[in-house]
RNA sequence: GUCCCCAUCGUCUAGCGGCCUAGGACACCACCCUUUCACGGUGGAUACACCGGUUCAAAUCCGGUUGGGGACGCCA
């Protein structure tokens, strides 16, 4: 247990190679949340020691992501330059290797752990072995008694090794949990792992102890998976005489099928969510109850509501199913509590980007917001909305066709037409509407859809759609104009 | 296969021995509002995996079974 007086310091731990994905951004988020609520430092650290997959373009979209959701931090890379900012750096792993280094040779001298020779092929078969007689896949190296020397030696002689930790058996290591309580694990869990590959590098388990240690990280919340890793980092803690920090193991995000959302699976990065118009905040409100509840049940919260409630004893240790439906419902309530302003704001790039050719005017901006805000789920939830406003969107399919094909349709069309020509003002309202409607029914001595249906293909090219009351006004007289006349040709 | 974790409505969850004939939210259904949608409102259906204990009392504690998930890498 860290000291009262030692300072809360959490870390998000990514691996540059890919998008920021749901399961990573709520563990970011659980860290930072804890870090604010109890004004400890946020810190972001790389762990890119796989150097075929990271990447520096990886990287800057994982911090882009991060941006993105608001979970500043307060120590790393810099978003723009990369340049490491803080006292305890360098932050990517790839820049303190002899940093790892130095704490194996100690590991080495120490006895601790052991150079090994074997080959990929000698591992498989031991594994195979074990497998069919019911055992722990444990790699059981004869190189496990070799004098350093004589490692030494055989390594100066040109052959390459990695280095291994050596692990103890027979023991039994208890980790206090955050989110399980009392895990016991035995220690003949886990077999002899690798500390630095046979080029030198190390691996994840051992950079994320020393890192964590000399980082000062007082908690390290993090997903389920990890708990076999955490056996092996708990016996490197042990061995170096460090100070554990706390863990807690959260539960895992789920698909639909309740299997391990998967990077390679798609359609789960934070990045895509950002694109199919979902709101940050509401993402991150989302994403917080998978697996953690607020102490009064409320469902709908603000960062700052967030980080105000947030606390380690409230997660549930089950796995969470991602279920889109209420992220949906989620981020329109939280978009639905914007001013219109700000929610034109949020959409106006979503329509450009779909090349809808919209008015300029911001009164009308805001006049078209109030009306369509209640069938906002999403953002990009407004094109299809704003899509039959956009002229150069005007069209009229194949049902609209038919429509048309009536006998009476021509009729209420020149009579609408006509109707329209006869008004001055440069848009009806919902009230004029439905009286050049009822002039329109008497003129041409039709009702019902054959007034109806003919009037909307007329406005939007189709006979059903949103209500004609909300969207003639949105609509220039002069542009009604124009449809009618296409319906007539 | 071996080890570890987990188990309340379809989904996210509340519950931490009596307030539970199990509460909320999403989704679903019905009705109301609205001359179509949506929003909103009201109501409804739906869950403690199973079997044994412990206890006056168990969704809550213990054991087992079953089921689900994860890990078994010179990935993280």
């Amino acid at each position: 247990m860290p000291a009262a007086s030692e300072k809360v310091r959490l870390r998000f731990a990514p691996s540059p190679t890919g998008y920021l994905h749901i399961g990573g951004a709520r563990t970011a988020l659980y860290n930072y949340l804890y870090a604010r609520k109890n004004g400890g430092s946020f810190i972001l650290r790389i762990e890119d020691t796989d150097e075929a997959r990271s990447t520096d373009e990886s990287l800057r979209r994982v911090m882009e992501d991060l941006q993105w959701l608001g979970l500043e931090w307060d120590e790393g890379p810099h978003p723009e330059t990369l340049v490491d900012q803080g006292p305890l750096g360098p932050y990517r792993q790839s820049r303190r290797l002899a940093i790892y280094r130095s704490v194996a040779e100690e590991l080495l001298r120490a006895g601790k752990a052991y150079y090994c020779f074997m080959t990929d092929a000698e591992i498989e078969a031991q594994k195979q072995q074990a497998q069919q007689e019911g055992r722990h896949q444990h790699l059981n190296s004869p190189y496990q008694e070799w004098p350093l020397e004589r490692s030494l030696e055989r390594i100066k002689a040109g052959d390459s090794a990695v280095v291994r930790f050596r692990t103890s058996v027979g023991k039994e290591y208890v980790l206090h949990d955050l989110v399980r309580g009392e895990v016991r694990f035995p220690s003949d869990m886990v077999g002899d792992f690798v500390l630095l590959r046979s080029g030198g590098m190390p691996v994840y388990n051992f950079c994320c102890v020393v890192d964590d240690h000399l980082m000062k990280i007082s908690h390290v919340l993090r997903a389920e998976e990890h708990l076999p890793n955490s056996l092996r980092q708990m016996m490197i803690y042990e061995s170096m005489g460090w100070e554990l920090p706390r863990f807690g193991h959260l539960s895992l995000v789920l698909d639909e099928d309740r299997k391990k959302l998967s990077k390679r699976r798609g359609a789960t990065s934070c990045h895509e969510f950002k694109l199919e118009g979902f709101l940050p905040e509401a993402l991150n409100n989302y994403i917080c109850l998978l697996g953690w509840s607020h102490p009064e049940e409320k469902e709908i919260l603000t960062g700052t509501e967030l980080i105000d409630a947030f606390s380690l004893d409230r997660f549930h240790p089950a796995g969470a199913a991602f279920d889109i439906a209420k992220l949906r419902w989620i981020n329109a309530t939280h978009l639905r509590a914007k001013s219109d302003d700000e929610i034109w704001r949020l959409i106006d790039p979503f329509l450009k980007e779909a090349g809808l050719k919209l008015p300029e005017d911001p009164a009308w901006h805001k006049r078209s917001v109030a009306v369509f805000k209640t069938n906002l789920e999403t953002l990009v939830d407004a094109v299809e909305l704003y899509r039959p406003i956009s002229d150069p969107h005007f069209a009229i399919v194949p049902e609209g066709q038919e429509t048309l094909a009536w006998e009476s349709s021509r009729k209420v069309i020149e009579t609408w037409k006509g109707l329209l020509q006869a008004e001055t003002s440069d848009h009806l309202t919902g009230e004029g509407f439905l009286k050049l409607q009822d002039r329109v029914k008497e003129m041409a001595q039709v009702k019902g859809k054959f007034l109806f249906m003919p009037i909307r293909v007329a406005v939007i090219g189709k006979p059903h759609g949103t209500e004609l009351k909300i969207l003639v006004p949105l609509i220039s007289r002069h542009s009604l104009i124009q449809r009618a006349e296409k319906c007539l040709s």
